[in-house]
RNA sequence: CGGGGCGUGGCGCAGUCUGGUAGCGCGCCAGUUUUGGGUACUGGAGGCCCCCGGUUCGAAUCCGGGCGCCCCGACCA
């Protein structure tokens, strides 16, 4: 993408309105426009980043055996009615009335739609386990909507919903869906810590929140110090292997949300615990027949009678993460993208433009790297070197390779890693070598 | 919903108290200049001053009503 043609209206100054740094870079970093309260439109390059979380989530549950569908965002209210949730979700549902004065609501969660889908077609224990998820915009109501799209009354949401036979089997299920989380966020560059959590109007009773640790988190959160040092995955089975092992030895290590902390119980002991603000980016239940009861969603077991299925369900804010990723990975001159989510893997830097062989110089790494399937945004605007560092570091593109006639004098462009700062001088070719290598 | 604040070119703000030609910085456009971390100068474009009503010879400014947005609290991916 050449830079000169690429929509990305960056800020030099920070809009008032925010307030943590998420929100601000995305801002000016030309992610994200605010259109309402809580409702943000996603500009390309935040798009681009959205899209990537997305299909990283995609991959990890699907190698998780979860299968993808796509629910409507506009729900009926009866179904609604059927669980007995129209009633206690409150003002936070946003209510909609039809031509014809159906009640309608745009979808918070989809535990009902999927219940339904699922009693409609699946009639035997033999068809089960099944797993089904979709990733699909949210609309909750929130009484303040806040910090941009960490708080967002419009979300994008990873949501994927469990049926099983028995308890047994809808606990595998969670210990599956509680790996792929740790995995998911692991191929993000961040380190999610799974905490013990409360239900909420979720309802059931076991209850995951993964959580990253950040200081403008919104809620306090307790670990082992462990935690923060250690690889989670290391040693973790394959989806076939031994999932309540990983799980048990996993959980065994303390970590929970302020509402599950009592210091009194603490097992921790003081010089160990590590106090900290955290980003809740996902949350899974189990909650067996919470909802098979009242919507009847039972199949044939093996003696032919009806069974209630057991169902969990398993969340994961994707829009949210893009802020998350951003509160972890920042520094004074912006974003810093882990590589995995970046909307670019190298921005291409011509220091002048118009001079002959710096032209031809980018020209051909432009295509060259673009060839390989690298995705280059190339900055080929008329404009002096600060605004072009500025901007690339700004937006965070992970590698940097600056061109300019001075360097090309001695045969040299520089390789910049915008992690570290460092930077290194090479020719041409070997850049290339690198960047693909 | 309770408490606090804001609404003036794209962004950041001044002007409002004390009514009298709508301003500054950044950005944008043109030209000159400069050329390895947001160059300097000159010229230019761009505003229903959130909306409606009232007071007044005259309202960004005063009065009434509405709308929108932000921040602090309880709820949530």
């Amino acid at each position: 993408m050449r830079l000169s043609s690429f929509f990305l209206p960056t800020l030099k100054e920070t809009p008032t309105e925010a307030q943590i740094v998420s929100h601000r870079l995305m801002l000016r970093a030309g992610m994200i426009r605010q259109t309402s309260a809580g409702i943000y439109a996603w500009l390309p390059l935040g798009h681009r980043v959205l899209k990537n979380i997305e299909r990283i989530v995609r991959e990890e549950q699907n190698a998780a055996g979860a299968q993808e569908l796509l629910m409507p965002t506009i729900q009926s209210a009866d179904l609604w009615r059927e669980s007995g949730r129209y009633d206690d979700y409150g003002k936070e549902m946003l209510r909609i009335t039809d031509r014809h004065d159906r009640d309608m609501l745009f979808g918070p969660t989809n535990e009902e739609m999927i219940t339904d889908i699922f009693r409609a077609f699946v009639k035997s224990y033999k068809q089960l386990p099944i797993n089904l998820y979709h990733i699909q915009w949210k609309f909750r109501d929130e009484i303040r909507p806040r910090f941009g799209v960490m708080r967002g009354r419009e979300f994008l949401m990873k949501d994927a919903y469990s049926f099983d036979i028995d308890s047994a089997g809808a606990k595998r299920s969670y210990q599956a869906m509680f790996l792929a989380y740790l995995r998911t966020f692991a191929r993000m560059g961040l380190k999610a810590i799974p905490m013990r959590a409360d239900t909420g109007p979720i309802g059931g009773d076991l209850s995951h929140e993964f959580i990253i640790l950040a200081e403008t988190g919104e809620s306090a959160v307790f670990c082992h110090k462990d935690w923060t040092e250690t690889d989670v995955l290391a040693g973790a089975p394959g989806y076939d292997g031994d999932l309540q092992g990983f799980f048990d030895q996993t959980t065994a290590r303390y970590a929970a949300t302020e509402e599950m902390h009592d210091p009194a119980v603490c097992p921790v002991a003081e010089a160990d615990l590590v106090t900290a603000r955290g980003i809740e980016v996902g949350h899974i239940f189990y909650f067996g027949t919470k909802y098979s009861k009242p919507m009847g969603a039972a199949v044939a077991g093996p003696d032919g009678s009806p069974v209630l299925v057991e169902m969990g369900s398993y969340g994961i804010g994707v829009s949210r993460l893009v802020a998350a990723i951003i509160e972890a990975s920042h520094d004074d001159a912006g974003i810093i993208w882990p590589d995995a989510v970046a909307p670019f893997d190298v921005g291409l830097i011509s220091l002048k433009k118009g001079d002959a062989a710096c032209d031809a110089a980018c020209e051909d790494l432009y295509a060259k790297l673009s060839a390989a399937g690298k995705a280059v945004l190339y900055d080929d605007r008329d404009e002096r070197p600060g605004p072009k560092f500025a901007d690339m570091d700004l937006i965070g593109v992970p590698w940097h390779l600056v061109v300019g006639p001075r360097g090309l004098k001695s045969g040299v462009v520089e390789l910049k890693r915008r992690a570290t700062g460092e930077r290194i001088e090479l020719s041409a070719e070997a850049a290339l070598a690198k960047l693909l290598g």
